[in-house]
DNA sequence: GGTATAAGTTAGTTGAATTTAACTTTGTTA
DNA sequence: TAACAAAGTTAAATTCAACTAACTTATACC
């Protein structure tokens, strides 16, 4: 149907993470994990139900429903793909980068998504193991300066001997 | 004091905004800018104005005080930002780039935000005018297929003559 | 088995941000 | 200058998502 409010994507999203390592949802850890009071994690669940996303037994435990599986995984998938960003390829800290996540996994189009996942396999399908590109912005942001292109082109040379040896 | 919400940063970065090619902001500009019917627009100019962050003379114009701008001019860098990481290094179409940056806007920290001026820059001042890496990027994420390494090598080699003879 | 404690629920409130409908002010122009 | 249109305002209602306080159910253990 229509889609979900960013409160709703993250309560699902909270009741699916909990479950992979716990395998038992109950609406205390659902309000603990997202910091809220219990009323109000009871209220989402109660709308959450109503379109079919979650099933709660009263009193009972949590669980997604088939349809609520995959708003939840989709949310999820969003939070990593963002995490993996922040942190391998920007190279924030995984506290700040999970954070990040969190707050943007909810706004970003599938557009975004996509050339953020591209730029993830390109850097993961390096030849080199850790791109020299990506090292010299390492450098760069840590103290501003550039690596001397001449040395640059060095690594890029050095590399492009190891790859010609691979083939 | 505390800090505002998303809505509140809304309305003063369309404040700013309006008035660098307007000068003048009427409730009118602002309601159609953000796409919200005029009564919005003014209660929120009344709790901005409570924050003593915009004046506004009853049936009059709009003006940021000097805390509003310092406020909007902070959400608008990060906007701009955010386009650049978006449309001038990920490639993404301006419209949906500017469209995202509206939503990321609110949501990035600090740590975040200066990494990703870092990587604009890194690139800004690569002495290629355009980083062989990142046109090996675009490429990948159009085909799906890396150039060859020994290609992006010998790229890095052209370059590292050109940068060489600058020196 | 009966009671204390933990978990869950319900009802009612608050605050933010929007809307519609009815009203007022401003300013243009016939 | 009267009246009309455009802009702005106010009031009242709605929706969402949180909260507190008071209540109910489940469970655990003596």
């Amino acid at each position: 149907m229509g889609n979900l409010t960013q409160s709703s994507e993250d309560y699902l999203e909270a009741i699916l993470v909990i479950s992979l390592d716990n395998n038992i949802v109950r609406i205390k850890d659902l309000a603990k994990y997202l910091k809220v009071k219990t009323p109000s994690a009871v209220s989402a669940v109660k709308s959450l139900s109503k379109k079919n996303l979650v099933r709660h037994e009263h009193y009972g435990y949590l669980e997604l429903t088939k349809k609520g599986e995959v708003a939840a995984k989709a949310v999820y998938k969003r939070h990593k793909i963002l995490f993996k960003f922040l942190h391998d390829f920007l190279g924030i800290d995984p506290e700040i980068a999970d954070k990040d996540a969190c707050r943007i996994e909810h706004h970003v189009t599938p557009e975004t998504m996509n050339r953020l996942i591209k730029l993830i396999e390109f850097v993961e399908t390096c030849p080199e193991k850790h791109p020299t590109w990506l090292s010299n912005f390492y450098h760069f942001a840590r103290t501003g300066k550039r690596l001397k292109p001449c040395k640059e082109a060095k690594e890029s040379r050095k590399e492009m001997f190891k790859a010609n040896k691979k083939i």
